[in-house]
DNA sequence: CGTAAAGTAAACTATTGAGTGTAGTTTTTC
DNA sequence: GAAAAACTACACTCAATAGTTTACTTTACG
């Protein structure tokens, strides 16, 4: 890799680091640089701006969330099942590391700028891709009965949000303290006991 | 009402107001004394620091947000009545300009320092300071049937917060595109779909 | 009404931080 | 191996802002 690249991610790195630690206004340019052990002027041969250079990172991070597998509706799988499965993977995607920097970051930002919070609220994220087709399926399929499928998606994502997402992003909660498999299978079973096909 | 005191209310408003637009960063202290129509010693007088100031506000909102009525489960109301009348209230709160101010300039905060998101955490607030008694009550009266009381009470205030609170919080959405009734309708029909009594 | 408490305007200090300019060194590329 | 591109150190400008000092005026109250 070219010496150019190289110092390119390490100001990204660096820049992540310390956004997420101290938030966009509590980090200097030169702490920046230090960081990445690059000189100041470097980073602003990369980066014009700060600004420039914190939508960047969101770019990044956004290009690296989505690459989950996409889960369709399976006529021959117990419905329990299949909506387990979407929960554990939108479980590990809201709990991993990588997410609630972006979420942190990004979320210190949106409570500024509006702007942010609508064009980032546009991007759907994890199993909200998916997520309104399959109930669509499953209720085509006769396995569920729900009237309005953009409601029960987001009650479904909702929980879990609530559950495991916002805790740790506000630091309510550490990690350690949190059952995951417990909060799956709570929303589940709410989620059923409301839609499942008689 | 004394000059003293007069003044004292003026600048702990335009510092609320000013730190709900625009954060507890961006805003400067001249700005604030400009606001209060005060000159800014009088501001260092009444708040030795930036902090404290800080700290006044929220400690002012806190006082301000538990006045609502605890409701008690009742016997001869049907439970349908009794959760919709819950979940309005708490819909009320969450909606409401003052829970929004304190709360966006509060989160700003608590992202930056997880020292107060604990201790902030630690108030519980709204229908959160009676439901799990309630619902408790509701239980052994054999009207719900509940295994675990504080899960349930969370998914109920949760389902609230996640369609009222957060979208407003964050500038998702505006109040005027939100129908609270139905998000209430939404949330007791799921509740009591899994905890209705048989 | 006179004194003490509180308010005022405005200039001031000291620091921080974004962004630039320069002169010289290292890396890439042809 | 030489020109171009990218990096480095570091001194610099400029603006913002927390908090202070001063000299003076207004308000509260016995």
């Amino acid at each position: 890799m070219k010496l150019s690249e190289k110092k390119r991610l390490a100001i990204l790195d660096a820049a992540e680091a310390l956004f997420y630690k101290s938030g966009v206004e509590h980090t200097s340019m030169d702490q920046i640089a230090a960081q990445a052990g690059a000189s100041k002027r470097t980073v602003y041969n990369h980066f014009a701006t700060k600004d420039e250079l914190f939508h960047a990172i969101l770019a990044r991070m956004l290009a690296n969330i989505n690459n989950d597998e996409v889960i369709s509706f399976d006529q021959n799988t117990a419905i329990e099942h299949q909506l387990t499965a979407i929960a554990q993977q939108e479980v590990r995607l809201l709990t991993s590391a990588n997410f609630l920097r972006i979420a942190k970051i990004a979320f210190m930002q949106m409570l500024l700028q509006p702007e942010l919070a609508q064009s980032l609220a546009n991007n759907s994220m994890g199993c909200m891709r998916y997520l309104e087709p399959f109930l669509q399926d499953a209720n085509s399929a006769g396995v569920l009965d729900i009237d309005e499928v953009d409601v029960a998606a987001k009650q479904f994502v909702y929980q879990l949000k609530s559950f495991v997402f916002y805790p740790l992003l506000y630091g309510f909660e550490s990690a350690k303290q949190q059952q995951p498999e417990l909060v799956i299978k709570q929303t589940v079973a709410l989620f059923l006991a409301r839609y499942k096909a008689a």
